[in-house]
DNA sequence: CTGGGGATGGGGCCC
DNA sequence: AGGGCCCCATCCCCA
């Protein structure tokens, strides 16, 4: 029988004039390999049903697991780290308590480390990752990400059928490099939302074309975690994968679902995202909210929920003036006092403190910024001044045929006893519901 | 090319 | 739990 090395040394050393030959016997070799593995697999699967060999006891909310150290090891960077730091060598099992997971949560990443098949529905979708997270299990991150993502309809339109489903015999699916055996099936649930849909793609700043096929990639920890721990902007949205399939073209203005797929996704958050041993002064536990994205975790969740649009690309806060977007009213209410009210009191030219008599505000297109009177008459933009009492309704106009009395209602106006009472328009906050909106789109 | 400032986004935490 | 404030990091624009 000939061993695999053998066989790639036939195929990389074939007759240079006989190309098919090469190929079939790398292709034969290929599936040798998967076979091989599928084989290898379902030897240890069963091994670990019949509890034969296990060498590894893992208790997770009172319910015992058995399975092979080496298996974990090879899977899972937690158990690298658990089983290199001692009890490796011995001959006694190893055991391990986890409380940051339910025992069905483990279950499923369990079963696919042993069958390549992660059993991912849009209820356990949330806690998996979480786990996975916690078990440093980077494939399995990668594909919940991926379910996620269908979920939300992020990617593009071609995810006509949502069930991203590997053919038994297939190697490792694209992008993901470490799938950790042979095959690996991946069923997503919510087939009805997304395929039916052929929404628009969201919001976002950068964006693949949409013929992009669908991307199930590696997301590490690290690189999550970058990407939603304060880097700026720009690179927060071209770090994430999520906004590499949105478009640059509905960056600023064009909605999507996603405020409601959000909504599902938060109202799947299990009641424990995640604890990490962090204790207090008092050596009580301090109980901590984890994103299932990345390893950034939270005292509150309403604090995780607010980081999660960072991930989800959710941006409630549409200002109502330029149709930019923004995930909190606060960076709303900021952008639009600066940029369309000239809250500040300084001349946009000198920097020198203005007051109501010594600058006056002036105006370009939706932009307003103040200027001094020096400044003013230096660079001859008086026909750009604001004459503020005809001011306030300026950018009203522009805001729409609701009536105005009707939009007071929802607006939250800003505080007129603040520094510019006369500098142009009023804030307009109203969280939207871009479903309609979407709705039009697709039309 | 570089440094400074503005705009924006995100985290911590108080109310 | 939501709103809001403060602080900081990052990116972009412009001199």
């Amino acid at each position: 029988m000939e061993t695999l090395s053998e066989i790639r040394a036939k195929g990389s050393s074939g007759t240079p004039g006989d190309p098919g030959h090469q190929q079939s016997t790398r292709t034969s070799g290929a599936d040798m390999m998967a076979e091989h593995q599928s084989r290898l697999l379902q030897q240890l699967d069963e091994q670990r049903r019949q509890e034969l060999f296990c060498d590894c006891h893992v208790l997770v909310e009172g319910q015992l697991f058995k399975a092979h150290r080496n298996v974990l090891f090879g899977c899972s960077g937690y158990f690298r780290m658990l089983l290199a730091r001692g009890g490796a060598e011995c001959g006694r099992p190893v055991s391990a308590t986890f409380e940051a997971f339910s025992a069905d949560t483990f279950s499923v990443i369990l079963d696919f480390v042993y069958s390549g098949r992660l059993d991912l529905t849009s209820v356990n979708v949330i806690e998996v990752m979480s786990a996975a997270s916690y078990l440093q299990m980077n494939d399995v991150i990668g594909f919940c990400k991926g379910f996620i993502r269908s979920s939300l309809d992020i990617s593009a339109k071609e995810t006509a059928d949502q069930c991203l489903s590997l053919p038994e015999e297939s190697s490792t699916p694209q992008g993901v490099d470490n799938a950790p055996i042979a095959q690996v099936e991946l069923c997503a649930e919510p087939k009805s939302e997304v395929s039916s849909q052929g929404a628009p793609p969201p919001r976002g700043r950068r964006r693949a074309p949409p013929s992009q096929p669908i991307k199930v990639e590696q997301m590490t920890e690290s690189t999550a975690y970058r990407a939603a721990r304060g880097s700026g902007r720009r690179r927060t949205w071209s770090s994430l994968p999520v906004e590499e399939t949105t478009s640059i073209a509905d960056q600023q203005g064009a909605p999507s679902s996603k405020a409601q797929k959000a909504d599902e996704l938060y109202a799947t958050l299990p009641t424990i995202v995640g604890v990490v041993g962090v204790f207090n002064k008092d050596s009580s536990p301090s109980m901590r909210f984890k994103c299932p994205f990345c390893t950034h975790t939270v005292k509150r969740k309403a604090d995780l929920k607010r980081h999660l649009r960072c991930h989800t690309g959710e941006r409630p806060y549409p200002c109502e003036a330029c149709s930019k977007r923004f995930t909190r009213l606060e960076h709303l209410r900021s952008h639009f006092e600066t940029i369309h009210q000239a809250r500040k009191l300084v001349c946009r030219k000198c920097k020198r403190h203005v007051t109501e008599l010594s600058g006056r505000v002036v105006c370009e297109g939706t932009r307003r910024y103040r200027l001094c009177n020096e400044c003013i008459q230096e660079s001859g933009c008086e026909g750009l001044l604001i004459d503020t009492a005809s001011s306030e309704s300026a950018l009203l106009m522009g805001m729409g045929e609701e009536d105005e009395d009707d939009k007071e209602k929802d607006w939250l106006m800003t505080d007129e006893d603040d520094l510019a009472v006369d500098s142009g328009t009023d804030l307009i906050i109203q969280e939207v519901d871009d479903s309609e909106e979407e709705q039009e789109l697709h039309n």
